[in-house]
DNA sequence: CTAGCTTAAATGTGCGTACATTTCTGCTGA
DNA sequence: TCAGCAGAAATGTACGCACATTTAAGCTAG
């Protein structure tokens, strides 16, 4: 390895120094492969242990690096499995938890242009869009009626997607590679309109979720999404304290039978 | 100060026990005037001085203490800032936010017993409660009816207290000092019974969010809350990204007219 | 060639020291 | 009486060492 350097003048702290510089290097890919262990960086930079153990201790707690006892540190992985969340994957994923099983009834799955829900994705009206329309199931019972517009351009590989079964995140990462890192919900509730609530199956006094979904992948809007839900069967769950701040837990499913 | 033991035996690290301690000696209020110095927690406890820190580093990444150079931890006093969060907040927050005036009627405020709602807080069925019910008004229109039930050994202090304006919490926080620092809340799209509908004057064919809270103050249920809020008028909007995680933004208000 | 053991290596815990930097306190002098 | 300064005290940074505990690698024996 080679000698590398760290300002010892006193303008920063040289832990803070180190983590800064093992930021940048992980994120330049450098540790990919294998993360170095406390005493090869303390042969690298000069520094004691002590002072190689503070700059990890912060890198652990950014969750950047997992270490175990005996075991070479090793870059985290896990920051990409919690991408496609949101009140929508809670309710879905909820569903899952509860033992019952998914599917879809794919309505229409087609290329079409839309100014309105265009001029929603910054797009110009006349782009066109892939437009699904699926109404999902959990068991037996319909739960909801999910609409969702993607930019043609971006989207058209999904025109052959089976989505009986699998997500719209899952394909979307599988044939193009794209991941929605950035959203905004507005949820709403709402009486569902006859057709709707013949459509869902509704009890007659039954009320519902309105979520209108705006999800961008690297700053650019790539989805936009209406979805319907259920609202006698479902609700949000959500746990909150001074230092985790607000968060979804699972979509409570009240007792599907009756 | 008396010297206080630790388990040397080697089942927990000292640091581990030691910041267990803290925390436990922290939550019964033992450090509310002055938290003691690293040095006399190394004399307290006959640990050396990097242990100490090693303790105090967890208590700080907790955001339970603050401490500056050359000064002496303190117990964190910010987090009670941004307490009163969840939905709830955010609904009423953004009726601040939008300029309109709220204030409440209040309904009912008067001390009862009731097993149903005792054992959502724990405590035993006969314990007496303080139960408040308001009518909130956002603007000239009703906005929410909020249904609370505390503790009456705890909240007895509040039968005095004008709720027309003020808010529960901070009524809470100036006569007893009790702060929320962790809760659950359950979100449903319902439609309002036609009692509750005169009431929040709906028109005829509007839902409503009911919104289940239960509120924790250091591990003690002290809270439980149902409050409708009319649907027509409010929204839930949040923004979730791969950093920040799922946050409440403020619950968006549509047009208050028609 | 493989199972099992031994050994090496890596991280976790804990102690000690020294000095820097900042804050607070108390004293001194005008 | 008050301003300013010097010293004490506290935390922050940085170094060193030793040993415990766990994992991984290597070696040996069957």
């Amino acid at each position: 390895m080679t000698e590398r350097r760290l300002d010892r003048s006193g303008g920063q702290p040289l832990w803070k120094q180190l983590q800064q510089d093992l930021v940048r290097r992980l994120r330049a890919g450098e540790f990919d492969d294998v993360f170095p262990g406390e005493l090869a960086l303390v042969e690298d930079y000069q520094v004691s242990r002590h002072t190689v153990r503070q700059a990890l201790t912060k890198l652990r707690a950014d969750g950047l690096i997992v270490a175990e006892r005996g075991r070479q540190p090793r870059v985290a992985t896990s920051p990409e499995i919690r991408q496609p969340m949101g009140a929508l994957y809670s309710l879905f994923s909820s569903v899952e938890a509860s033992g019952l099983t998914q599917h879809s009834v794919v309505r229409a799955l087609d290329i079409r242009a839309d100014g309105v829900i265009a001029a929603r994705l910054d797009l110009e009206a006349s782009i066109p869009l892939l437009y699904l329309e699926r109404l999902r199931f959990a068991g037996d019972e319909p739960l909801a009626l999910d609409r969702v517009w993607l930019p043609a351009s971006i989207a058209a590989p999904l025109l052959d997607a089976d989505f009986t079964h699998t997500s719209l995140y899952n394909e979307l990462a599988a044939s193009t590679g794209l991941r929605l890192d950035h959203g905004r919900e507005d949820i709403r509730a709402v009486v569902p309109t006859p057709a709707e609530r013949t459509l869902l199956r509704c009890p007659p006094e039954a009320a519902a979720f309105s979520i209108n979904r705006q999800g961008s992948s690297q700053n650019r809007p790539v989805e936009w999404r209406h979805t319907l839900v259920r609202g006698d069967r479902f609700a949000l769950s959500a746990e909150f304290s001074a230092n985790t701040g607000y968060r979804l837990t699972t979509g409570a499913v009240t007792h599907a039978g009756a």
